[in-house]
DNA sequence: CGTACTTTGTGATACAAAGCACATACTACT
DNA sequence: AGTAGTATGTGCTTTGTATCACAAAGTACG
C-alpha cells in the first residue's frame, strides 16, 4: 500500500478478513471501556486466540494504524475499523416473521446500541397484522417494498418457518434488500450480489458433536 | 484412502469440512422428506452454492458413498453423515443463564427433534432458583458439576450477560464440559481441547454492512 | 544523542483448501 | 454384448490464507 487516500474502498480484501474485523471491534470496545488506551497485536492475539501476525496482516489491508514499538491506540483503532465496516452510522432493518422467534429478535436489546434499528415488522398471518410488538405495528408482507423504500431499510431479518423462508427471501431480494440475516434452517438461493448470513444454533451443535469423546 | 474399516475415526479432517457436513445433512434431510431418493453432487452444489467437486472431496475424507454414473442415495448418505458427526444418538445439554435469552433458548423447539436435549438450567440469581422454566427447575450454578456428572451433560450453552460469561465458561470447563455454545458477545479464553461456537447476530450484521452500497 | 528495547508493517515462504479434469464404474437401451 | 451417456472419486494444479522473520520506526533512559 502506498498512499491511503480519503475513503478509498480498499479492493480485494478477502471475505475472511472482513468477518474478523467485527471481532477486533468487539475486543477493542471492551478494552476502551475498561480504560485501556494502548494495545499490541500480541495482546489482541492472546485475547482472540490467533497469531499477532494475522492481526497485523488483516489491518494492513486497510492502512497503517499502529505505532511501531508501541502498539495501537485502542480508541483510534476501534473508530477506524468501525468506519471501514460502515458502523459509524446506523442501519435500518426489517424483520419478517412475528412468531416466537421474530418476537425474540425485535425485543433483543443488543441491536440498537450497535446502530442496528429494527424499524418494521411483517407477518403473513392476517390476525397479527395491526398488532403492536415491541412498539412496532405488524404489517402485511405486501407492504414490504414500500416500507423498504420509505424507511431506507437496508437489512432484512428472516424469522419465518423454514418452509416459507425461501419465498420470503425472494420477496426481500425483489424489494431491493442486499443484506439478509437468516434465522431459518436452510441455505437459501440468492443472486451473488446479495449477502446472506445464517444464524442456526443447531448447525453449530452438529459440528461440535464430531469432536466429543 | 485404502480400506474403510468399521468405525475408524478418520484422522486429519480439516475443521472447515466438519463444519460443512451439517449443511449437507440439512439439505439431505429436506430432500428425503420430499421423497427424493437420489441426488448428485451437482444438484447438491447448486442447492448449497458450492462446486460439486468440493462436495465430493469433502465426502471422500470419510469413504465412498455414491455410485458412479448415478449419484448418492439420499437417505443412505444422510444416515452415514449423521453417524460420522455423532448425530445417530442424542446429546444432553445444560443452559446457564435464565434471563430473556436463556428462556428463549430452553423453549426453542428446534433442538429436541435434532437430538439435543436441554436437561438442566442454571442461574446465579437466587430468586430464580427453584422456579420452573419450560419444565426445568432452575438450579444454582454450584450444582453444575454434579448435574454434569449425573445427567452426562456433554454440551454447555451460555446465555448469561457478557460480563459473567468468561466466569461461567470457566465453571463449565472445570465441570468437564468440552463443547460450548456461547451466546454472549465475547471471545472466551478456553483450553485447546474445548470447542466453543459463538452465536452472535450482531457480529454477522457488522460484517455485512461492509458490503452495503 | 546514542544505545537497547519494543512492536509495527510487509515481502517472502509455507501451508491449506478449492477446483480441474479424467480414468473408472455404473446404467440403459438397442 | 456393445455402445452412449452419466456422475463418482481422486491425483494434480491453482488459488488463497496464514505464518515467518526482519527492516523500519518508534520510545526510554542514561
Amino acid at each position: 500500500m502506498t498512499t491511503n487516500d480519503t475513503n478509498a474502498p480498499e479492493p480485494n480484501v478477502p471475505e475472511v478478513v472482513i468477518q474478523r474485523l467485527p471481532l477486533y471491534v468487539r475486543v477493542l470496545t471492551q478494552h476502551s471501556r475498561r480504560g485501556v488506551d494502548v494495545i499490541s497485536s500480541e495482546q489482541l492475539g492472546k485475547l482472540l486466540q490467533m497469531t499477532p501476525a494475522q492481526i497485523r496482516k488483516d489491518l494492513s489491508y486497510f492502512g497503517r494504524f499502529g505505532r511501531q514499538g508501541q502498539g495501537y491506540q485502542v480508541a483510534d483503532l476501534e473508530a477506524r475499523l468501525r468506519e471501514i465496516l460502515g458502523l459509524d452510522r446506523s442501519w435500518n432493518a426489517a424483520v419478517v416473521g412475528m412468531g416466537r422467534l421474530g418476537r425474540a429478535v425485535v425485543s433483543y436489546p443488543g441491536f440498537e446500541p450497535e446502530g442496528f434499528n429494527i424499524v418494521a415488522a411483517f407477518d403473513a398471518n392476517p390476525e397479527l397484522i395491526g398488532q403492536t410488538v415491541s412498539g412496532l405495528s405488524v404489517q402485511a408482507i405486501s407492504d414490504l417494498p414500500i416500507a423498504v423504500q420509505r424507511q431506507s431499510i437496508k437489512i432484512g431479518i428472516v424469522a419465518v418457518p423454514v418452509d416459507h423462508a425461501q419465498h420470503v427471501i425472494d420477496l426481500l431480494v425483489d424489494a431491493g434488500i442486499k443484506s439478509i440475516l437468516n434465522y431459518a434452517p436452510l441455505s437459501p438461493q440468492t443472486p451473488d450480489d446479495v449477502v446472506v448470513r445464517g444464524i442456526d444454533p443447531v448447525l453449530s451443535l452438529q459440528s461440535m458433536t464430531y469432536y466429543i469423546d
